[in-house]
DNA sequence: CCATTGTATGAACGTTTGTTCATGTGTTCA
DNA sequence: TGAACACATGAACAAACGTTCATACAATGG
């Protein structure tokens, strides 16, 4: 989605920088992942970044919840809510139930709650 | 730094929906941080969801390194990786040491390590 | 069927973000 | 001391992002 073609022309170096550590630069490129992952893996990280997102997934680790319900605990618009959780159900973070008129919201993955935790418990140290 | 006054009025709601389940909303509410907390959180995550963010701290995970080979290994002008290198140690995920002219960053956090290997492993499975 | 209610969605808009360009700072070495 | 080099930084710009507004869709109940 961004920057994809970031490492197309591996051959001409944009920056006008000499290599200092060549050792050091060959052992950390063989580690280094595909550009493409390093994109996905931002992508990823980007859903939290938002801090409506994160209420919302926080609020989703201890509850189902309604689109209603999320707009009145985050004081926000249902209109805005809606959106968010859109791109949160496209990512497969998400998933929903309708249950006649009322949609229910749910993570989706059991990795989600320990990404919050983890980033919670950075911010306590 | 951001959506700071999200909560400030916390009688009147931005959102013209009823509540439907007081019961679930009283319960989830209890176990939501603070609004500065969230807001913390996903500026926390926000560093991590660029991709040449997300390439530097990969590869200070290998090895410490200068602004030179880090603009080499990611094929981007040194003043681009300079401008991400101070934002991620204003938030002091990296640290720095002068040896002469040259300036070799590192991680300054533990965390980083387990926050990248997490998302890597969802990516994954 | 029609009004009501819960939710989705597209367009518009202001803000934030990342890169580039030009230039400045600090260090080394001849 | 002055050129060369490693890096930092401010301004400018385009692209990406999140919210709002208006409206559409879907299900229910009268």
């Amino acid at each position: 989605m961004e920057k994809q073609d970031l490492g197309k022309r591996k051959d001409e170096y944009a920056c006008s920088c000499r290599i200092i550590h060549e050792d050091i630069l060959r052992s950390v490129r063989k580690q280094m992942p595909e550009v493409v992952q390093l994109c996905n893996l931002a992508d990823f990280f980007k859903l939290f970044g938002d801090s409506t997102r994160i209420g919302i997934l926080w609020a989703l680790c201890e509850s189902e919840m309604c689109v209603c319900d999320i707009s009145a605990l985050l004081n926000m618009e249902q209109s805005a809510v809606s959106h968010q959780l859109k791109i949160l159900k496209q990512s497969r973070i998400v998933k929903n139930r309708r249950d006649g008129k009322v949609i229910y919201y749910s993570l989706d993955d059991d990795h989600i709650r320990d990404v919050l935790n983890l980033g919670m418990q950075h911010l306590m140290e």
